[in-house]
DNA sequence: AATGAATGAGCTTTCATTCAT
DNA sequence: CATGAATGAAAGCTCATTCAT
């Protein structure tokens, strides 16, 4: 189907040259393009250059792939993301920490593992789920800690928790339009989500126009 | 698996009790539950209470199922959309119909039709997916019209384009937290969105910034 | 491997033409001269005249074959024997109707399924053994009252259940030589067993015996 | 699967504690066990201690494995039986020692080995078959000569060849019955079953009774 | 229209065996 | 001798689709 070869793959750090690391980025690039379901472990094996039995040395199931590439997905961008914070020296810099950090990880190498961990959460099992959510829950954890200062600094109105969640769909969703080698910078897109997230100052206007939705 | 039954799934405003509207909501239900592909004709035809051949008699194929249930969506929306969009007497009010009319859209009975429309797209071949575009495309052009509106009165700096791919990202995101029985009303909600959607006016500070994104 | 075609595989009673049937006339045979685990789902279907797929809308799994043909063997049997039971009208005559029943199964048309249920017992999980323990017990208590009579009339000086396993041995091993067609007649056969079955009434001498055990 | 381990094995006289002896024994216990097609060469190797590969320095393929298995099976308790016979001073007690050497073939140490002999037996191509029937028939042949004697004095009139198949279900039964720590000593069995062999005189009372067969 | 048995291609996974180290 | 990654054929099973009734 996909005539890619695994060369072309962005690199997404920690997936070195081993089998293992050969298997996680053709499958978070078939998974992200085809589907979980839709890829076999023939394509699969064809796209690392193996046979598809030989998979089942390195993985359990297929299913154990798809684990696999969500967690490295998480870790990987985690650990960006901590470094990026480190570096920020106050508020404002940390908020554009998280943005940028995390349009990377959507639009970096590590974008398509991203989609798959987006697409195809419900094809974990729940024990899986419950693994990688423990993860994710401590990701998460570090966004509520920087947009809550923002809060008791008086600069966000509404609870962190429903801003983080608007914000990051509004992140998520780059990965369907943005192109990295298109005319609008990284940087610049940043920055929009970074104004976007700084208008959570002004509850009242929008409180004001609760009475008149229309229909 | 699942044990819910036809009546319990919200009726998006169209589909009658036709064998062919039953099938689409049923089919609605299923594919955004367990997804497209881990959905069978037998569980479809089960919900619906028929035997799976007769499904062909209604729909060529599954994937003609799944073209319905997404033109569906988006015809039944765009349509409200619509309705909500003439009632409105200025820009904030527009605003604010195109922001509440999607969160309805994603939040209520036809939420499940508009996850499958999302999650699904990559499912349909690309002959589909191209007659959908042409009814996707007159959908977000009014949403265009509204922003370019905003940008010509000096309320948004950025390409409309981006804005609302940012905006319908925030959106669309919600289908995943968003409980309409729990504490946080809709109309609130539409107004944290329209409060975003404001921001669009103060791109100077975050130029700003550029030059300190750390990493 | 087997070239053998269904219409040339003995009838056992109760297995009609229906689809239901014909499998598991196939699989008593295939099973019975291949082993169960070296007999696949394709041969099955190739000896029936469908496809392999096709199977499993008569059954659910291909242990559930297994298992089916087990309980037909049982069923088929214990009803044949029950039905010789009645017509004897002494001890004497009852005994014999044991073992000429149980010959019968073994070596009659239902051989096949009886060397199934005996070589690929443990083939099932251990749920589907304890559903058929219940019938193999029903049909041991008819032997053991049987015995216990022979007992209670001084015509057995052994244990009815040790004699039993002794007897059931004797007669389950017939299948590995015993040819129908051959010069030995089955009620000879019978005569053979039952004469072993009455030998049980002296002990004594066994016991004389017991003290000159040679190594 | 099965947590035993190596040193828990009986083991059968003969089979040191060299690779190929260490092989053996744990070959037949998963095999009577669990059956030689559902036994792998992994478990087999993870009951010995060694990586599935090095099994191919010691036997030629898996099926080499079972047929050194059921050979070591055969001489073992051909050499016992012998060695018993010779021990024996009188008819009598030659059939006493046939009987009892064969009740311990199955129900002692060797006993995995010989249920594999027996439930195995059409899992080896007939090449390796025909090998071992050789080693088959000479220890057949001991037992035919002590009935036969029986015979040439008037005890047995039944075909030798006929009375043996008998005995010998009867005898290779009780590996599915009999437990060794259990209340019935084996030399109690052993008497059972010389009671069996000896009841081959009266043909006169079978023989009437061939007239009466119900049904 | 509806049924439901049948299809047959294709799926994930298993496993005895090989072989470079 | 031992390892263990790799092989590749074959296994049981699934499922959208067809079609005679």
């Amino acid at each position: 189907m996909s005539s890619k070869v695994l060369q072309d793959i962005p690199r997404m750090g920690g997936l070195d040259d081993s089998p293992r690391g050969r298997v996680l980025r053709a499958a978070a690039h078939l998974f992200a393009t085809q589907g979980y379901e839709r890829t076999t472990v023939r394509d699969l094996a064809r796209m690392v250059g193996i046979q598809s039995g030989s998979l089942f040395h390195h993985f359990d199931s297929k299913l154990d792939i798809l684990s696999a590439v969500m967690e490295e997905a998480i870790h990987y961008n985690h650990q960006r993301m901590r470094q990026a914070l480190v570096r920020a020296r106050d508020r404002q810099e940390r908020l554009l920490a998280l943005v940028h950090s995390e349009l990377e990880a959507i639009c970096g190498p590590s974008g398509e593992a991203m989609k798959v961990l987006v697409y195809e959460w419900e094809s974990l099992p729940a024990p899986q789920q419950q693994a990688l959510l423990a993860l994710r829950q401590a990701y998460e954890q570090d966004w509520l800690t920087v947009l809550q200062e923002m809060r008791d600094a008086g600069e966000l109105s509404y609870e962190p928790f429903l801003w983080r969640r608007l914000l990051a769909g509004a992140i998520a969703w780059t990965h369907s339009w943005y192109h990295p080698q298109g005319r609008l910078r990284l940087d610049e897109l940043a920055a929009m989500v970074v104004a976007m997230a700084r208008a959570g100052h002004a509850p009242t206007a929008a409180g004001d126009q609760r009475a008149r939705i229309p229909g």
